[in-house]
DNA sequence: TCTGGGGTCCTAGGACCC
DNA sequence: TCTGGGGTCCTAGGACCC
């Protein structure tokens, strides 16, 4: 399968991957040291695990678990709500340790990097495992967390040398060992290789990584398309992935969806939680300078079945104003009356940069201008006071927490919850306004 | 087996044009 | 009007990932 090295140490590249360990709640465990030791578990406002400590999960706590369960394995588990911002914080941090060792850093999610680690022996007068282990201990020292390291010919070996030990795990795979990795390891396991193309695969007797890599050439072009043909060679050391430098990637789309139980079909209640949806993509679009041309309107019913209905806009925007007339009207193609529903969404797809948006001989210019200076006002307040100080009236009705069963419709109800809600808004000190655009 | 909220890329097929 | 070849753009949908 490889192609046999000629001397025992030639590493064409040196991919290095990193992959923090129970990322969100070791966080937490370096914020507050009392956690140490603990089963600490994220995901509290979502009814779902989102993170947990490896004490958690040695009492059996899963990623996705439902929280009452967890509560049930493991009583004194510590919920907590996950908290993006400080997360962001050690991801940051983590990133700028990394580029101490090389400028070549891809970072690839928020806990996870590559880095072209290749010719830096002579550099740190070390090993390649050398080299990772002063990455690993650096991070510990600094940020309070552990990760652990996989060292490869290529990204996907990389990938599989990371997460081979875990956690605080050093793995190098060099060309020679790399069939050891491959043997017990289900093809499915293979990042790119996910449970659809495992089946596909299984009709050829292939089941795990090493079976795949060992596939002729031939079988691989004829039966599987590029993404597949890819990994193929990157399992057998040929490095084809590059590692991407570039910080900034621009988004190719933005999407918000929010999900509610009970399912509901309250129609009023539903075009708020959409309209809501769309009001939070806007402000992610402008915050990245952004104009979307299409917007894509979506509603999944209690059966999963989902219905998306897309538009092409008129002028490439990122103001709900401009957006709620399309938005009503994939609406009201989508949804059915007598139908529950159980969440909606929203993508702001096409998206160019708003600089390069051009205005044509139809636009109403003074309009378009005024509304830009009225989102400029709407995310500094925001800024200043949090999302949606200022909301869009269609919006108002998504802030109704409860809905009680046998109340469900009635309208006078919900617009006491909702008076309520603003008190509290205003008990805290913060404005309540309702800006008509 | 569906756990929720983000995302990306690839391919096939239709519309349209020369 | 038919026949055939060839190219581009767009969109829907699939498959995966964290």
């Amino acid at each position: 399968m490889t192609t046999q090295p000629l001397t025992i140490h030639s590493w064409p590249r040196a991919i290095l991957h990193i992959d923090a360990d129970a990322f969100f709640a070791s966080c937490e465990q370096a914020i507050h040291p009392e956690l140490k030791g603990k089963p600490v578990i994220t995901g509290k406002e979502r009814g779902i695990v989102s993170a947990a400590s490896y004490e958690a999960k040695g009492r059996g706590v899963e990623r996705g678990m439902r929280l009452f369960e967890v509560r049930r394995v493991c009583p004194d588990a510590v919920i907590l709500p996950s908290d993006y911002e400080t997360y962001s914080l050690f991801s940051v941090r983590m990133f700028e340790i990394l580029r101490r060792f090389s400028p070549d850093v891809e970072e690839y999610s928020i806990d996870e990097a590559f880095v072209d680690l290749t010719g830096l022996r002579r550099t740190f007068h070390g090993s390649y495992g050398e080299i990772a282990g002063k990455i690993q201990e650096t991070i510990e020292k600094e940020l309070g967390i552990t990760v652990s390291i996989g060292v490869s010919l290529s990204k996907v070996l990389a990938k599989i040398g990371s997460k081979h030990k875990k956690p605080r795990g050093i793995t190098l795979i060099p060309g020679r060992e790399i069939h050891n990795y491959l043997e017990k390891l289900p093809v499915g396991k293979v990042w790119g290789i996910g449970a659809n193309t495992s089946e596909f695969l299984k009709k050829f007797g292939i089941t795990t990584a090493l079976e795949f890599a060992m596939k002729e050439e031939t079988f691989i072009k004829r039966h599987l398309s590029k993404p597949y043909q890819e990994i193929w060679h990157e399992l057998n050391g040929r490095s084809v992935y590059p590692v991407v430098t570039e910080s900034k990637r621009e988004y190719q789309s933005i999407s918000k969806t929010k999900t509610f139980t009970p399912p509901s079909d309250d129609e009023e209640f539903i075009f708020a939680q959409i309209s809501k949806n769309l009001e939070n993509a806007c402000i992610k679009a402008r915050r990245y300078d952004l104009a979307a041309t299409r917007l894509i309107v979506f509603l999944k019913q209690q059966d999963f079945r989902d219905i998306g209905i897309e538009l092409k806009l008129n002028r490439p925007t990122a103001y709900p104003a401009e957006l709620m007339e399309p938005l009503k009207k994939g609406f009201r193609e989508a949804y059915k009356p007598n139908t529950l529903y159980r969440s909606t969404g929203v993508v702001l797809a096409g998206l160019i940069p708003e600089k390069s948006v051009q205005h044509t001989l139809f636009d109403d210019v003074a309009r378009i201008e005024k509304m830009a200076r009225v989102y400029s006002a709407v995310d500094t307040l925001s800024e200043r006071f949090g999302k949606h100080t200022v909301q869009h009236g269609s919006s108002l009705f998504a802030n109704i927490q409860v809905q009680h069963e046998g109340e469900r419709g009635d309208v006078a109800f919900r617009k006491t919850e909702l008076f309520r809600g603003e008190n509290r808004r205003q008990r805290v000190g913060l404005p309540v306004l309702n800006v008509k655009v």
